[in-house]
DNA sequence: AAACGATGTTTCACAGAATAAAACATTGCG
DNA sequence: CGCAATGTTTTATTCTGTGAAACATCGTTT
């Protein structure tokens, strides 16, 4: 435990814990949440006063009882549901990268076409597809492909209707094994793949789930296929499902527990 | 000014003032924060601090800029859409409600139906269609109606498609004429009916405008048509339109001016 | 290349603000 | 009708938030 610099502010964090508390359980009054984040009525009344002068928070008059604010809404949409996620998985790709040298995408699905949210240059120079801000397959590569296996039906598909077109020789085209490969993936719970977009490339990839449980976006570790060995196999696979792990809590309701104190002390 | 009691703690309130302007302006830094909030500059890094600590800020650890964090997003999608809207409104339907004596409603299109969000009951004893919760047509009633007007033309046209009931003798079912009210709604910025939808009733509706500028929902004073003589009909309008302006201000990034300080003094 | 200027980070001492405890008010329930 | 639980207000004390200024780091200019 090296007690780094504590800069922070008591008064704030109490106000951000009560305002992830609402979050948590929305309707409550000053008494629950006192005794359930151990602070004193006379306190949580004053923070939540100041609280809701801004908006952040909203009595109801009548029963006295506190939610989230409108302003909670309104600065929220202003960030986008794409900004929670690349801000989530930002110091978490840093650290994947650091743990594998290995160049690291984040992706998401954008209608029947992969979108790459952000990437990470590892440290061997390599070419890939992956570049941000670009559109893609979702027929092909390690991260779009799991995006594919955890999209509802319909999107399935409408995805192996269109022509599929082939990258490299490697490329899976034909749509009973590509459903068998989804079918895998969705088992596996991650995805890996060689040579069926970038040729002499592999790519491991994990999925990251939003706040309701679902697959929102694919985080994946890729690199030349020289370097592939059984060994580094694993420890990616293991590397990215605790990164994608990683950034799934962040995004979940209740926030990243006390472990997850990630600083990236190149 | 009446020195009302001032619970406010000063360190959230600044820290609150600090996500605001980040989502007025993302990518701030220190100094350029701590000057136009009138702050000094190892304050504003304290407090982002805190705020980084737990989310609700995001630091670009390259150029030392921050935005706002990911917790944020977060927690705006757990208070979704409508519950900004409906917390954004709630002070100022009781205030608008005070005004008139009443009926209040709010109501958002779903699709092609319209939906009542919430209502407050005036001081006289009508029952009209509008319900908390309870879904109805867009082609009649103020509130509706003015939706329709500013919904995108694949959705009027999708509406009008469908077959119009009459719930009064003098709901409008006819194509031409509906379209021709629409262009009218759109032109004045509001919408005042009587009779279309329950009998003996009038609605005078106003828009209420998302962060975006596009409309998102109606505001509507509702009440017997026997209390409704020209001088209501203009005070109706007025509370109605301010009423809308006060809560699409609200919904604004920049949020409301130092003028809006309602207190239901009932 | 050296010096400057701007920015982010850290330190520190003090004022005043945040806090806990307890009294008070209000509401609902038995 | 009274009890119990909750929200609100007050107050005294302490500790924390705060501003000023020093320091570090970076990019730019001369």
């Amino acid at each position: 435990m090296t007690e780094q610099k504590d800069y922070k502010i008591a008064a704030v964090d109490r106000a951000l814990a009560l305002l992830e508390a609402l979050a948590d359980r929305p309707e409550q009054g000053v008494t629950s949440l006192a005794k359930s984040l151990g602070m004193t009525k006379s306190l949580v009344f004053r923070l939540l006063h100041t609280l809701e002068e801004r908006g952040f928070v909203s009595r109801d008059p009548e029963r006295a009882e506190y939610s989230l604010g409108y302003r909670v809404g309104v600065l929220g949409e202003r960030l986008g549901k794409d900004g929670a996620l690349l801000y989530a998985a930002r110091p978490v790709m840093d650290d994947l990268r650091d743990r594998t040298s290995e160049n690291i995408n984040l992706v998401v699905r954008e209608g029947l076409k992969s979108y790459v949210l952000a990437t990470r240059a590892g440290r061997h120079s390599i070419r890939l597809f992956a570049q941000a801000g670009r559109n893609g397959p979702l027929h092909a590569g390690g991260g779009s492909l799991l995006l594919l296996a955890f999209a509802e039906p319909s999107v399935v598909d409408a995805a192996l209707a269109q022509p599929l077109e082939a990258f490299t020789p490697h490329t899976v085209t034909d749509r009973t094994r590509l459903r068998q490969m989804l079918e895998r993936i969705r088992a596996n719970g991650y995805n890996i793949v060689v040579n069926d977009l970038d040729e002499g490339a592999f790519s491991v990839a994990a999925p990251i789930r939003g706040a309701d449980g679902s697959v929102i976006a694919s985080i994946s570790v890729a690199g030349a296929v020289v370097r592939f060995d059984e060994e580094r196999r694993e420890a990616y696979l293991k590397a990215a499902l605790e990164a994608a792990a990683e950034i799934s809590e962040r995004l979940s309701i209740h926030g990243p527990g006390e472990s997850g104190r990630m600083k990236s002390t190149a």
